[in-house]
DNA sequence: AACGTTAATGGGAACGTTCCCAACTCACTG
DNA sequence: CAGTGAGTTGGGAACGTTCCCATTAACGTT
């Protein structure tokens, strides 16, 4: 009823040979089989469409050719295009990716840690939602290699890849400079738990002073929309031309409702953020972002993890991607009058 | 150095116990182990950080609890609401999730549905990019328990679960009509390789003229603005109340933008998406969208794919699931004067 | 002609589990 | 007091691979 699937044994009887030489085949020594015999498996195992067991390959030695990766939120489209990155990278070197979702929640992150280790992945890329060090830890200790991916965890001495936070602060900043803005208005969620978002806010802090930025923050739990409003109305009435810089794509959403809400228009108060999202380009004038190099993120974390697979390490990976500024309506004071496209805004 | 993970023998002779007991510890028969047996093996598990070796299990009849999943367009965010139910529901059940994703390319699906199979996955979850009818009927018929999500394939006699298409473009229809439309234009991607397209066409052009209005559909191979701009142009100069009917979030973001480089005001020619998407409450005036449940659609996959691993069907499993209508200004023909909230947006 | 040397193959033992079956211990029954 | 049965426990054989080592054949070299 259910020809459930041909094991390598099988194959080894109808190509008339040894379990040794079908191994062999659908390893990487198939150079040392004679042409003739190759073709026999091939036959067979073409007849019995013959797959590998990846789990028992996975028992003895042979690797499972599985990486896993920690998502802290699969609905953030950020997180999103890392996974894409990853999974791709991964796929090109004959890897498969098993992805698990940690919703933020730090408690789930360290069942999903242990299913993971589970598997027997050979690497892991680590998106963390809360501090596992002791997991992480003892993950590292018995030899599994580890890429932590956009944050850090606290006293884990590990590769770090993601954004260079100090030039992405540095360049928004340069910008709204650029652009007439005197005071600037930094909104962040929590930065207790993200070192991304701590980076990101002590750089702002020390650096909008000496571009002449009169500097003001804005720390949330939430990002309903009651949180923001109190601070940002009085901000926006407060002198000198003001600008609000969003520390991730989430804070940036929150803020589009906010200026929407208050009727601010974008650009006389500019708006930036950090995070380039489908929308950004849409919402009239178009939203100036920072956008970050997921797919290249992704690439050098697989890499990153396949040097310490091999104890090599021949290509110096880049742990600190620069970011891309897309300059939009919302950070232009005085719009021009000429109608607004969606291409004029798409360009730097 | 590496104390490469601890096995189920190292913790039975610490224990003083065989292996079987241990194993009947991990496994579902802990109630047929003494009191005094259970308590030595626990500590013997915790000193040793003992944690079962899943690909063990897989290998052994045990099952692997491994259930795949495999997405048309990770990038879509519609998709991953999708992962992101199914992979709760998975989680509730005491599985864990492979995804992988196929973005939208055939013979990628073919290669990735090969690699979940060697996996030894106890279950599928398709969400089809192609009509990979041949390798999933070998699947299914090898006894592994299949589902797919939101589209089918063409012959093969499988679960499917999703939006309750049909209702969904009743619910549109009706809704444009009530709100004063006379000619409504239905955009899709071209329709030939997903069921979900063409089910949602082929009901729209059964069902706009019962309701007294005039139709017209647009089928786009790409959602460049260059292919969307000249129907959209001609139908918004066209006779009577005009609206748009968008059948999935792509074409929703590609019209928006088509819109807004006419200079469209949305309402006055209505518009409205399939699929909820972050933004479409705060592009003024709101654009009005049809919700889909994707969380109770992936739990229902899963559900699904349950009650075939047991062989039971105990709960039925709902296959069309109705969507949400969420109300905005895009469909309102005359928008009140007060200013637009996202608030007021939000609600029907 | 006897001897390494290399290339191509085969046979078994692992890997860490689960599952089947056997064995042992009790407490009861007849 | 043997016999029955349930409740526990242990021993071994799988599962489908890979890897190590042994074997064979073929080919030069001395």
């Amino acid at each position: 009823m259910s020809p459930s699937r041909a094991t390598l044994i099988e194959v080894a009887t109808l190509a008339e040979t040894s379990k040794s030489s079908v191994s062999r085949f659908f390893g990487t020594e198939r150079n040392k089989l004679s042409p003739a015999l190759c073709e026999r498996i091939e036959r067979a195992a073409h007849t019995l469409g013959y797959r590998p067991n990846l789990m028992a390959r996975g028992l003895k030695g042979g690797g499972s050719r599985l990486l896993g990766m920690l998502v802290a939120d699969i609905r953030n489209p950020f997180s999103v295009a890392l996974v894409h990155g990853v999974e791709q990278a991964a796929r090109a070197q004959g890897y498969s990716l098993i992805v698990c979702n940690t919703d933020n929640d730090p408690a789930l992150e360290q069942t999903q840690l242990a299913t993971l280790a589970a598997y027997q992945v050979e690497g892991l890329v680590i998106n963390a939602s809360g501090q596992p060090e002791a997991p992480l830890q003892t993950l590292m200790h018995s030899g599994v290699p580890l890429v932590l991916l956009d944050r850090e965890v606290n006293q884990l001495k590990a590769d770090v890849i993601g954004l260079d936070n100090a030039q992405a602060i540095d360049m928004a900043l340069d910008h709204l400079a650029l652009q007439g803005y005197r005071s600037v208005l930094y909104v962040s969620e929590s930065p207790t738990q993200a070192s991304t978002r701590q980076a990101r806010l002590i750089r702002f802090k020390q650096q909008a002073r000496p571009r002449g930025l009169t500097r003001r923050t804005l720390l949330l739990d939430s990002l309903e929309l009651e949180a923001v409003m109190p601070t940002l109305k009085a901000f926006a009435q407060s002198a000198g031309p003001t600008a609000v810089l969003c520390g991730n794509g989430n804070v940036t959403l929150a803020l589009a409702r906010g200026f929407q809400r208050l009727g601010l228009a974008m650009g006389q108060v500019g708006l930036m953020g950090i995070d380039e999202l489908d929308w950004c380009a849409l919402i009239a004038p178009g939203i100036t972002t920072l956008a970050q190099p997921t797919d290249a993120i992704g690439a050098a974390a697989v890499t990153c993890l396949l040097n310490q697979l091999k104890g090599t390490t021949p290509a110096t990976v880049i742990h600190r991607h620069a970011p891309r500024l897309l300059a939009r309506g919302s950070t232009q004071r005085s719009p021009t009058l000429s109608s607004f496209t969606p291409e004029q805004a798409n360009n730097p």
